[in-house]
DNA sequence: TAGTTTATTAGAATGATTCTAATTTAACTT
DNA sequence: AAGTTAAATTAGAATCATTCTAATAAACTA
């Protein structure tokens, strides 16, 4: 777990992804690792890039966020048709999503259990299991 | 339940869903409620309907679909980004989605509990659950 | 440093979905 | 049944997140 106490090395982070440690890639690391937990869009990642004043393309954007998902370092959720949230959190946990807000919160793996599943087809095997709360008539805010 | 051996009528179906019973919305109805429980995308339906020599535009099958979801008739999925499917099922019940192939499955309800959830901000109240387990490496073939 | 591989980027392309505005149809009223 | 009105359908344009392309730039290796 990522956390702001210790120092992240973010050019090891990057190269342990088998990755080249670019100017890009290490700030869009810190932006999503440094300050622990996050669920963002690309868009907010580029936008948020922008207003910190460095400069990143949009494409440069997805593909890092694609990278560091192949790499176990990221995790994709889709709850909206057509966008992607990536979670910096990757342990076993599942989501409670606040539809007015477009917030989505973590909520503790160990809160829901599945039971016996159907048998699969040969050669099959679970990749993962998404659980997503939808929230209404929630502002998010705690 | 929809099923095979009685007889549904469509127009009274449509009517209820506070819609006129159009030539357009039967049709759609009786391929979506005929023969039980399905998972389709928009386009699936549109190409569908092509297929069996009835002509419907594209734009007709997306507000069919969403009046009919609005009003209960039909629940929609989101399994991956940018793409909607629609589940004639509306009970409760789970999925499983085989990667691979794009096919949805459903898993009976009682097969997955949850526990205890994070207390909700006030006034906000769970719209649904969506449990969606993902499969790889296997056709979805029995 | 020179050569090689990998990464970044602007802008075009894609594809599902939504929108617009014109035409058609269903339902209701004489 | 004909006329009237509200609702529905439609072709095509528009949107928008995402992906692609192909040219430039930066990182690594020898
Ligand atoms: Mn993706
Ligand atoms: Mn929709
Ligand atoms: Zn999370
Ligand atoms: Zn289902």
């Amino acid at each position: 777990m990522h956390n702001a106490v210790e120092a992240i090395d973010f050019a090891e982070l990057v190269r342990k992804a088998g990755l080249r440690p670019t100017r890009q890639r290490l700030s869009l690391a810190r932006q999503l690792f440094l300050n622990g937990d996050r669920h963002v869009t690309a868009e907010q990642l580029h936008s948020e890039s922008l207003g910190q004043g460095f400069g990143v393309s949009l494409a440069t954007v997805y593909n890092t966020l694609h990278q560091f998902t192949t790499a176990g370092l990221l995790r994709e959720l889709v709850v909206d048709a057509g966008r992607s949230y990536f979670d910096t959190n990757v342990s076993a946990h599942h989501h409670l999503y606040f539809e007015d807000s477009g917030e989505l919160r973590d909520v503790p793996g160990d809160n829901v259990t599945i039971g016996d599943l159907p048998a699969l087809p040969d050669g099959a095997e679970i990749s993962r299991v998404d659980i997503i709360i939808r929230v209404k008539n929630g502002d998010g805010t705690s």
